[in-house]
DNA sequence: ATGAAAGCGCTAACAC
DNA sequence: GTGTTAGCGCTTTCAT
C-alpha cells in the first residue's frame, strides 16, 4: 500500500502538505498543489479512510436497523436515506434484525465503538429500554415507529388518524361489520392504528367486536393469508378489513380470491403503505400513502444534523388515502 | 471517550494485556483477566473499532452492489448474505448504484481507501473495464450476473438452461406463438435468456421472429406492463410470454387483466426469480425458481475466503421451473 | 506557505 | 505471563 509518506517524498514535500491537498486547503501554492497531484497520480495513491477515520474519529457510516429488508415499506424508506446520506458523503450499514434481541445488540455494538456515527431505527420490536440509553450517548433517530417522550427525535405520519380514515372510507361506502388485520399490540403504531380504528366505529355508532381484530405475528403475505382464513370463519362474517399493511391485505386478498369469492362485493379490504405491489394485484388495493422515500430523506439528514451536534426537532408527515379496485366496486 | 489506556491503568496492567484479554488471548492469568474485566466494567469501556481497524488493516465491511433496491430478487440475496455475513463477523455496506456509472466510483472509491474489504457485484450493468482493475487488488465476487473468463469467481444459475425449460414448458402445452419480455442485452444474462428462448423454438422447428423479443429498459412493473401492451397490439398476436423477471411478469399479467383477457387463456405468462409476490397474483405465476437466498450465502462466503486469501471457484446453482396458475388452466 | 511532530486507539513483536 | 514500544495512515497544532 502506498501511503501519504510516500507521497510526500514523491513530490519532495512535507506530509502535512500532502494531507492539505488532500482536503482542499488553500493555504498551499498552486505550483507545490501540481507537484502533489502529480506524484499522487504517479503512485495512484487513494488515501485510506481507516486513518483518518481514525484520526477525526468518526465512521461516516449510518446504521439502519430494519425488521425485514424483503418489506418494500422499508426497501423505499432506505431508498430516500440513501438518496440524502450519499449526498452528504455518508454511507449505509445495513441491519435487519429479524426482531432478534441478539442481533440488535450485535448491531448496536457497532454504534458503541465507533463503526457507526449514528442510527435510524425503524425496528418496533427493538428494545427501547438500550436504545434510550445508547440515544444518551449517540446520535439516534426513530424513523415510522417512535418512542414517545423519550427524546428521541423522529419521523412518522399520525397512524390513528390515517387508520380512522381507511375504516372510514368502508363505513362511508356501506359496511358495518369491519374486521381489523393488526399486528402486535405492543407495537405502538398498532396500537395508535387501533385506535383510529375504533375512533372510527364509535363515531357511526357501529359496536366494537373485539372478536373482529386479528393479531399477525409478522407483516408477511402469508400472515395476512391466515388471517383472512379466519375472518371467513367467524360469524356475522365481516364485509370488509382493513389491513394495517400492503403485504397483510394483499395475502388476505389472495385468501378471498382462493374461496372464489368477490372483491370488494364479498369482501372490501384496505391496505396500508401503498408499496408498489398494491397496484398489481387483482383488483387494485384500496390503501393509504405513506411518504416513505421522502421519510428516508428527512430522517438521514435529522441523523446527520443530531451527529453534527445540531438539535432536531420531530417530524410528522402527510399521509394519503387512496382508493382504488379493492373498495371501489 | 475512556480508551485502553484508561483500562489498563483502572486494571494496573499494561494496554497489551488488556489487549490480550480483549482479543481472546489465554496467555493470561486468570486472575489478572479478572481485574482487567473489572475494570472494563466500571469504565464502561468499548474498544474503538477505528483504532483496531486501522492497525490490522481491515474494516470487516462488505460492499454489495445492486442496481435496485426494491426488486424483491436481490432483497432476498441480501439475506443470505446477510446471514453469512454476520456469521463470521462481517458487516454490510448496501450500495445502490441505480445503474448510474458515478454512484457506482462512489462506491469503488471506498474499497480502494479500505472503507470495505470487499464487494459482491450484482450489478449487470457495472462498468466491467473498472471492475475489473479493481479485482486486481481487491477480493470481488460475481452474483447471479458475472463476466466470463475474467478470473473474478461468481456464483449464478444456468440462464440458457432455464430459459429453455421455461419456454419448452410453454410449448409442450401447445404454445406456438411465444413472445419474449427481455431487459437490456447488453447483459450476459439477457443474451443467455435468450439463448435458451430460441434454442427451445428451434427444437421444435418454430420460426424465430425478432418482432417477438420486447426489451425493457428496467425490472420495473412497468416496464413490463408497457411490454404487454405492446404485445397485445403485434400481428399474428402472441398467445404466451416469458419475461426474464417476475416483476416484468406481474406488469405484463396486470395489462393482461386490464383488457380483460384472460390468463392463461388467452395469454400465457412465465416468470423468472420466483420472488414471494408471484404466488399472490391472479392467477398465480409459473415462473423459474432461483435460489436467492443460498446465492447470497455462498457468495458472501466465497468472498470472505478470498478476503483472507484463499482461492475461490465458481459455483453454478440449480434452478427450478414452478408451474403455477398463469400457464395451468 | 510549509514542515516537524504529536497523537487518534489499537495490536503484536520483542524483551524480560 | 506481562510490559515496553513501534507503528498502522492520517490530520492538525505549532513553529518557522
Amino acid at each position: 500500500m502506498t501511503n501519504i509518506h510516500h507521497v510526500a517524498k514523491e513530490a519532495g514535500v512535507s506530509v502535512a502538505t500532502v494531507s492539505r491537498v488532500l482536503n482542499g486547503q488553500n493555504s498551499v501554492t498552486y505550483k507545490t498543489k501540481l507537484k502533489v497531484e502529480e506524484a499522487i497520480n504517479k503512485l495512484n495513491y487513494e488515501p485510506s479512510v481507516l486513518g483518518r477515520n481514525l484520526r477525526n474519529s468518526e465512521s461516516r457510516i449510518l446504521l439502519i436497523l430494519i425488521p425485514q429488508i424483503s418489506n418494500p415499506f422499508y426497501t423505499e424508506i432506505i431508498k430516500g436515506i440513501e438518496q440524502t446520506a450519499i449526498s452528504l458523503h455518508y454511507n449505509i450499514l445495513l441491519c435487519e434484525t429479524d426482531s432478534s434481541p441478539q442481533r440488535e445488540n450485535i448491531y448496536f455494538e457497532l454504534v458503541r465503538n465507533k463503526m457507526a456515527d449514528g442510527i435510524i431505527s425503524m425496528d418496533p420490536a427493538v428494545n427501547r429500554e438500550t436504545l434510550l440509553k445508547l440515544a444518551e450517548k449517540h446520535a439516534i433517530i426513530q424513523c415510522s415507529e417512535y418512542t414517545p417522550d423519550s427524546g428521541i427525535p423522529y419521523v412518522t405520519i399520525d397512524n390513528e388518524e390515517a387508520a380512522y380514515r381507511a375504516v372510514n372510507h368502508l363505513i362511508q361506502i356501506g359496511h358495518r361489520n369491519i374486521a381489523m388485520i393488526n399486528s402486535d399490540e405492543t407495537y405502538l403504531y398498532a396500537q395508535q392504528r387501533r385506535q383510529g380504528y375504533q375512533k372510527a366505529l364509535l363515531k357511526h355508532d357501529i359496536p366494537i367486536r373485539p372478536e373482529y381484530v386479528l393479531h399477525a405475528s409478522e407483516l408477511g403475505f402469508d400472515n395476512g393469508q391466515q388471517a383472512m382464513k379466519r375472518i371467513l370463519k367467524l360469524k356475522d362474517r365481516p364485509t370488509a378489513v382493513f389491513a394495517v399493511s400492503d403485504l397483510l391485505a394483499i395475502g388476505a386478498l389472495k385468501e378471498v380470491n382462493n374461496q372464489r369469492l368477490q372483491v370488494p362485493e364479498d369482501m372490501a379490504i384496505v391496505g396500508f403503505d401503498k408499496i408498489d405491489f398494491s397496484n398489481m394485484t387483482y383488483p387494485t388495493l384500496t390503501t393509504i400513502s405513506q411518504p416513505m422515500y421522502k421519510m428516508g430523506k428527512i430522517a438521514a439528514s435529522m441523523l446527520i444534523d443530531r451527529i453534527k451536534g445540531k438539535q432536531v426537532e420531530s417530524v410528522i408527515l402527510e399521509h394519503e388515502l387512496v382508493i382504488r379496485g379493492s373498495t371501489a366496486g
